[in-house]
DNA sequence: TTGTAGGCGTTATCAG
DNA sequence: CTGATAACGCCTACAA
């Protein structure tokens, strides 16, 4: 059998130990930061690990101290999807912003080639101490059996609330989309419409709730909806349904940036103006949004603080302090020329 | 102290032994797929860990194995540029592709906010088997000294070809450039100039190489060369002296697609058309080549076949076999509307 | 403040 | 083929 092509034994604390000239228990101590050794030994100590080049090995650590000090962040979405996804990007840096500052370790885990099989042992095989799952528009809860052996906030509530087993940071999809339809009626549009994800993932419904919420109060109609699959696509589908079964529509309102585009086309098809003659909002905040032609008014999704939420949750809740099961995370609307 | 919130014991190989009633060590072969296990005895330990629902511990396993079937990806780059270059995307596709079929879990480190001292401890502190290190156009290897102790794979050569103390899978941009070239001096262009990178860069020196070695070879002149450094804005500053100083050139080669796309605007500014005043040819063919107006005719890069080998090579050093120390990707030419 | 000793869950080396 | 019995490297009461 071979060697594994690495040369040198890595150093152990008991080599520290013997270099310094104190016991292994010492050493731990110094390694881990204890109060209780005294300043001079310790700086002894603290030689012999520079000198010896130590690092603690984890596996031992961990197995004596029964904890990991990472963290995993599964995406259970393909490869591709998630490095096309703006969205990820950002919730990736929050979750590194939230971490930096700590002990933890962040290792991710993208479901594409890996299997779901092969990421439910690395979870339960002890490898970390809790776990963040993220999925970007599905809510999909299909790791929520592994919250019974490991800490784990979910990204998006789960499509059926009463399976909330767990930790949960959302994004408030309702209130984002109530406030975008409310701006179009400020703007004194009458026939508002919109162009829905699909109803079997939450933030299809949140996002059609808060639309239909606001034009209620408003005293508005709220049977002008198309349904597409938050691809940009299905969003110029939509939206010429929509126009031809209801011409008299003057505003709509995409639960998704990227439907939001699709429509855009379909609307010059059309030979309709925006805003002039349709204005429309979308949701995300994503990089297709500003760079469009207008540039598209819409909901500003959290990432950021959505990565950071989840990071700061888990990790309390792996050190053991009370968490609210739910977080909701506040949007915003970010005005440009589609409105 | 607390529990960490999480309720049940995790069951443990001595639990399933009882349960099957064998020793621990036969656990552990069943567990390991040891053939010298009796079929009936192997189906009563199969019964117990399902019936448990048991998962090996991995701390315990790669403390007492010496191997924790892990490899770690670090990206020496900040979140938002792995996010944002596709180059990244297929890389880590293609790494997933060929992990697939083996053992082996892959953990990604992105080196944005983890801090690279954080990322060295984990390398070292015996977290995997071994590590890929991908950075796109910067020779960085700084991780060079990680190889001592642990097997690593680096993406690109080093910018200092002595510094190659380990294995490297890299593309050959020499080469790719000179087939660029080469393809611009068939199409009868006669006066070729670049767009070259930074030249601390080892792609960005070897680019430079083929293209002059192409126009050497062709007993044309190499002195029309600017610089940039890979992004879009330098690429057009570059292509608008180029403009002022070489007057008569009618074809460029861009060391990358992106500069390429910069030159695009400071060629129109300059009243020029594409291919017709000057024929264009970049490298790396990312997303923005083929919805660049013209297409842009570019040399391919083979990100995935480069994840992939990245990890073979590595697995393959793991496992202690025999590997070139260096393994070079060949290029080829993509050829579209810019030439 | 420091050292001693036992154990964390597995693998691996030997006997049987 | 199966079962004791050491390690593996570190943490942590408990003792000194």
């Amino acid at each position: 059998m071979s060697t594994g092509g690495v040369t040198g034994h890595a150093p152990t604390l008991e080599m520290v130990a013997a270099r310094a000239g104190v016991s292994r228990a010492t050493v731990s101590r110094v390694v881990n930061g204890s109060p209780k050794v005294s300043p001079d030994v310790a700086e002894v100590v603290r030689e012999a690990i520079a000198a010896l080049n130590y690092v603690p090995n984890r596996a031992a650590r961990s197995l004596a101290s029964r904890r990991t000090q990472a963290i995993a962040l599964v995406v259970p979405e393909s490869t591709s999807r998630v490095f096309n996804d703006p969205f990820f990007a950002t919730l990736v840096q929050g979750v590194g912003l939230a971490l930096a500052p700590t002990e933890y370790t962040l290792s991710m885990l993208i479901e594409s080639e890996t299997g779901s099989e092969k990421t439910r042992r690395y979870l339960l095989g002890g490898n970390v101490d809790g776990a963040l799952v993220a999925s970007h528009h599905t809510g999909d809860h299909s790791y929520a059996h592994v919250s019974q052996s490991l800490p784990v906030v979910f990204g998006g509530r789960p499509l059926d609330p009463t399976e909330s087993v767990t930790h949960t940071v959302d994004v408030d999809n309702a209130h984002g989309a109530e406030i975008a339809t409310q701006h179009l009626i400020d703007r004194g549009r009458q026939r508002i419409a919109t162009i829905a994800g699909p109803q079997d993932m939450p933030p299809g419904v949140d996002r059609k709730r808060g639309w239909a919420t606001a034009l209620e109060r408003a005293g508005l109609p709220d049977d002008a909806v198309e349904y597409g699959d938050f691809s940009p696509a299905s969003g110029a589908i939509a939206m010429r349904r929509l126009l031809e079964r209801h011409p008299d529509l003057d505003a709509v309102f995409a639960a998704n940036d990227q439907m939001a585009i699709g429509a855009y086309s379909a609307i010059a098809d059309a030979g309709r103006s925006i805003p002039g003659d349709v204005a429309i909002v979308g949701f995300d905040d994503d990089r297709y949004a500003s760079t469009a032609m207008p540039p598209l008014t819409t909901v500003h999704q959290p990432s950021l603080e959505m990565g950071a939420e989840m990071a700061r949750t888990l990790v309390r809740i792996i050190e053991g302090d009370e968490v609210a099961s739910t977080t909701l995370l506040p949007t915003s609307l970010v005005i440009r020329q589609s409105t």
